[in-house]
DNA sequence: CGGGACCTTGAAACACCTCAAATATGGTGG
DNA sequence: CCACCATATTTGAGGTGTTTCAAGGTCCCG
């Protein structure tokens, strides 16, 4: 698992308030409802975001159907990071969401003249790399329930406070199951499971709390 | 998939005689035996290399010892993108092979004078995270023999003649199941499985061609 | 030619998936 | 505000693919 640090690195980080202003200044607000898309996969990709408030999820789906989801994204993220004339993922909306919406040609204009974000943009894209690297190991090597530890253990880690035991689930059992590369049943016992074994209490199907952080963490650790 | 250029991006991509030049003279080269390392996880990352010959392998460790295979490395391939103080992977040899070394701190100061190198380092990052988010999807939607093939096209696709028919597999099987998720036996069988069907031929452990390579295509695609 | 490592094959156990049904949840209109 | 409905989740039973354990075969190098 990668380190983080204690100030998560966000686009904005060690920006001076008038380069915040610069770069505000290309942004326009964008709501999306729970359900709808930012944008498709196979799409031209014409603009970056800032997730401000809602969460988001990021999938990649094949012609034949299967669906993987790639990331969950809460506020602060940064999204569309440019690599490609096109995005190959697809991000919608989980709950009612602000974005801020910025139009790609000018992000990377203005990457020239702010080192620093440049610098951030960068450091992204090797979080998103760790990210996804961790997944690797955890769809590779991983059981159903230490999956779902996994999932449970970056939620915890990245709530608004970090390691807060009570964790909300916005996503269905489905988005889970396909986060983690199983079935909803397969998710759903491997829920009951920990609950039985007491490391988890389950109040709704939205809503779980940790009770052993241990368990939880050597299930979930990838390294 | 992502989209392959029909000029494979590496670190000297673009470059003048000139800046190469500047490039290969932070360079000093080192040789490695088959089966010996080129740096370990969690090891304080000094320098990035570039592979001249021979092949390399990427592989992430967890402390209960099960091992994920990230990436198998072809000449060209660039090593050691800096996003962390330390590798988070393990990176060994699997034939004889020569890479560059280069000091990480030159490196970087170096990017600073030549923007298409900063470029190069951009664009290769990007192509890491896309081979990634393949192996992510493989990993969590595909079923052994489909894996296998997503392997075999990859390893055609970027072989000296891309899209080569015969493919020369200098790893053993284990180091396939890692890469895939799989146990030995499992990929074993898969490779019998295609056999028996015909979609291609076994001429040694280490040395198949693909005689039906739409049928490889479609069994590998991932979106 | 021998030996050790690697690979394949077989049989049985297990985890996960599929299909099906029961139950719980959350939103909506009355 | 409650009853209702559609949807999501859980639970159960049986099937399938993968793993595990074990044995036999093959390849390669000394």
């Amino acid at each position: 698992m990668s380190p983080h640090s204690a100030q998560p690195l966000t686009i904005f980080s060690g920006l001076t308030a008038a380069e915040r202003k610069r770069l505000d200044g290309l942004a326009s607000s964008r709501l999306l409802d729970a359900g709808n898309y930012l944008f498709h996969q196979h799409t031209p990709s014409q603009n970056v975001y800032v997730l401000e408030s809602g969460i988001l999820m990021m999938e990649r789906s094949s012609s034949t159907g299967r669906r993987q989801v790639m990331a969950f994204m809460q506020p602060g993220n940064f999204i569309g990071i440019p690599h490609n004339q096109h995005y190959d993922y697809t991000v919608s909306a989980l709950t009612a969401s602000r974005v801020r919406e910025m139009p790609l040609k000018a992000f990377v204009q203005l990457q020239d003249e702010i080192p620093t974000l440049k610098e951030n943009v960068r450091g992204i894209g090797g979080n998103i790399l760790a990210h996804t690297l961790d997944q690797v190991f955890a769809l590779g090597q991983k059981k159903a329930h230490e999956r779902v530890c996994f999932l449970l253990k970056q939620l915890s880690d990245r709530a608004a406070i970090p390691g807060a035991s009570t964790i909300e689930l916005v996503m269905t059992r489905q988005d889970i199951a396909d986060y983690l590369g199983l079935t909803i049943e397969t998710v759903s016992r491997a829920f009951g499971k920990l609950k039985r074994e007491g490391v988890i209490a389950i109040y709704s199907a939205h809503k779980v709390e940790i009770l052993d952080t241990e368990a939880v963490e050597e299930m979930a650790l990838a390294d």
